[in-house]
RNA sequence: CGCGGGGUGGAGCAGUCUGGCAGCUCGUUGGGCUCAUAACCCAAAGGUCGAGGGUUCAAAUCCCUCCCCCGCAACCA
């Protein structure tokens, strides 16, 4: 037997510090029915997604939990594979970064890099944040270096690190991208990389840490553990055995065909996996394709929201198959779409119970009344039967194209059209009306078969997305021979056999009613939650003395305006006493200026002056604010003087 | 001038690269049908294609200017 060309696709490996939501199934999701289609096409296939499991996050999470990291991951990684089960993900390998198989050849290709001089030890010179352990690089920390996690000041401290030469390499990465167009889907992302990244300049990537443990370790520097980039990315050919005892498949797979990404990682995956890749000598990938994000009618997704839409529910509630067309079918897969429940029973409704689901219940009806559940031979073909049979061998190829350029909506909305020319057909030939007539019966049994044959083709084609479909399918239409399900079958129009039994079986997509349902998904909406608080670092009770040390004074808004280009910020000229001063407010988005002018405000007036967006701001206003992000500056209950003393 | 995406009937989108009658789904209205899951089929209404200017026989599409929305970045003492 001829070897089959071969298909790899992977998902990024996801980070599992809490439940996944239906982003990661969207991504999964995605490429398994790639990875399906693939297979169905007849490719020798390999799909792989995992998760990275090591860090800094992962490590604390755990302790907070009073569990081992180990522990840790292998619950949460208990629960992603259960929902890859749940939504039919069905992947032929599931790669963790804990595995050793893994940790063994992230060694190697450490200490490869490292053997040719790619990777050099030398010293990461950062902020560090004592009570998180975390460093953090200049443009994460707040203001006056202050932590961005707990708030409190950090200190310079340099870590002893080693690092990756990125720089070598960006020239070559530029021409690399401008020759291959095709490397980086869609376009504009490639733009973004080229214009954000790589013109600018790559600094070296630091690529080990010392401050925590919770990583594979550098086996000739033990102290240091490798830092996520090396060790996430190069998941993609660990896990095919690259380094490792049997290499055989990665010799048979490596390069991937697709990785398919979110937006927000595409920048790894086109800038630092490439050079990686090339270092080592391997090729690189052949595409990465950074898909759209769902978008939840209220903005992104957030646990403080209440939002969050729970995957395992959706199943639960719809049918996974059903949730899987909708993330395949309602948005083109480059770009940002909306979620909502009413987009996806609407969806449901339609496509699924109205035009599929309708179309074989009313097929197997007619079979079962007009000829006692045989199907019957086709006799001569009209033009609407020729019509219809050149569509339905059309289809596969169709379908083939748009998948090839991973427009999984296009190519569903292909196979749709062949529905919808079966229910056009029907009331063209009013199969109700040739029933009456004992004439008509062979012209009956023409339109019949050709309904069946067609139903026949639609599910074939749609078993890649909705893989439980089919099934239910066939066993109405009376398919049971496995030839008659495969891709080279839907090259026979008339492969099913007349005479084959039908047996009509529940509706594949019952109806729902939209307001109803709507209303009681609203009822089961959880109410908004808290963020859980871990990082919340309690409050340290302090003294009178200490409170001293503050000046709090009443201050009379004088002037107010925007900062230019700056979003959050307004500028404040405030009358304390005798005295006018300027401070700056991050406060642009919940007062506008003109509203302030007037306000007798709470400073603190003993703050150490600072200069933002080229303004010296001295002092601070109070405000309170609370999670649901609504802000409110503090003013005093009544009037009196500006520069009054607070206490 | 920070980077990028977007503005097309009531809603969500395609079409823009490569100029040629403005299209799809949902919704609305009217009609048809009774095989079917109140499903299906047909028809209609509904758009100054964000604004203005330019090129052209012809612009949603190409060029210039401007406005608005969304990410990212910045910023939030």
């Amino acid at each position: 037997m001829p070897d089959k060309k071969t298909y790899y696709i992977t998902t990024p490996i996801y980070y599992p510090s809490d439940k996944l939501h239906i982003g990661h199934s969207y991504t999964s999701v995605a490429a398994d029915a790639m990875a399906r289609f693939k297979k169905l096409s007849g490719y020798d296939t390999f799909f792989l997604t995992g998760t990275d499991e090591h860090g800094q996050k992962i490590e604390r999470r755990a302790a907070e939990k009073g569990v081992s990291p180990q522990q840790f991951v292998d619950d949460i990684v208990a629960g992603i594979k259960d929902l890859w089960k749940l939504m039919d993900v069905d992947y032929d390998d599931f790669i963790r970064t804990t595995d050793p198989r893994h940790e063994a050849a992230v060694q190697k290709i450490f200490k490869q890099l490292y053997d040719q001089g790619d990777i050099y030890k030398s010293e990461y010179e950062g902020q560090y944040c004592t009570p998180c352990e975390a460093f953090w690089t200049k443009t994460q920390l707040k203001e006056g270096n202050l932590c961005p996690d707990c708030g409190r000041p950090t200190e310079t401290v340099r870590e002893e690190s080693y690092f990756f030469k990125l720089s070598k390499y960006q020239d070559w990465l530029i021409d690399y991208i401008e020759q291959h167009p095709d490397f980086i889907q869609p376009p504009s992302r490639a733009n973004e990389m080229l214009n954000n990244f790589l013109r600018p300049g790559l600094e070296d990537l630091a690529v080990s840490r010392t401050t925590f443990k919770w990583g594979v370790p550098v086996d000739f520097d033990p102290k240091h553990v490798v830092y996520v980039w090396i060790d996430a990315l190069s998941n993609y050919i660990t896990a095919l055995g690259y380094e490792g005892k049997d290499d055989a498949l990665y010799r048979k797979y490596w390069p991937a065909d697709v990785h398919l990404v979110g937006k927000e990682i595409v920048r790894f995956h086109t800038i630092i996996w490439p050079i990686m890749l090339h270092a080592l000598g391997l090729p690189l990938p052949k595409q990465v394709f950074g898909h759209g994000w769902l978008v939840l009618d209220g903005g992104k997704m957030s646990k403080s929201k209440g939002n969050v839409v729970d995957p395992v529910k959706l199943c639960d509630r719809y049918s996974s198959d059903a949730i899987r067309y909708f993330l395949l079918r309602e948005m083109p897969f480059g770009s940002d779409g909306v979620f909502s429940n009413e987009a996806l029973l609407t969806r449901i409704n339609s496509d699924l119970a109205n035009d599929l689901g309708n179309l074989v219940s009313r097929s197997v009806a007619m079979v079962e009344k007009y000829f006692g559940g045989k199907i019957p031979a086709p006799g001569e073909s009209g033009e609407l039967e020729q019509a219809l049979q050149q569509r339905a061998l059309a289809l596969p190829g169709l379908v083939e194209q748009h998948m090839n350029a991973l427009q999984y909506s296009a190519a569903l909305a292909e196979i749709w059209k062949l529905v919808g020319e079966c229910n056009k057909y029907i009331d063209l030939t009013a199969p109700w009306v040739l029933a009456k007539n004992p004439d008509d019966h062979g012209k009956l049994g023409t339109v019949l078969y050709h309904l069946v044959a067609c139903t026949r083709v639609v599910a074939v084609l749609i078993a890649p997305f909705m893989p439980r479909t089919p099934q239910r399918i066939f066993a109405q239409i009376g398919v049971t021979d496995a030839n008659l399900q495969t891709w080279e079958s839907l090259q026979d129009f008339f492969a099913l056999k007349a005479g084959t039994a039908v047996a009509k079986g529940d509706a594949l997509f019952p109806r729902i009613d939209i307001p109803k349902e709507l209303e009681e998904l609203a009822a089961a909406q959880p109410a908004p939650q808290a963020e859980p608080v871990p990082e919340e670092a309690p409050v340290a009770e302090i003294s009178i003395d200490d409170f001293d040390k503050i000046s709090l004074r009443v201050a009379e808004v004088l002037a107010c305006e925007k900062v230019p280009k700056a979003d959050k910020l307004l500028q404040l000229t405030l009358k304390v006493g005798g005295e006018t001063r300027t401070v700056l407010s991050g406060i642009a988005q919940h007062y506008a200026p003109e509203q302030m002018v007037g306000k007798k405000v709470v400073l603190l007036a003993n703050l150490a002056p600072r200069v933002i967006r080229g303004v010296e701001s001295r002092g601070m206003l109070l405000c309170a604010s609370d999670d649901a992000g609504h802000l409110k500056v503090l003013t005093v209950d009544g009037d009196i003087d500006s520069g009054s003393h607070i206490s």
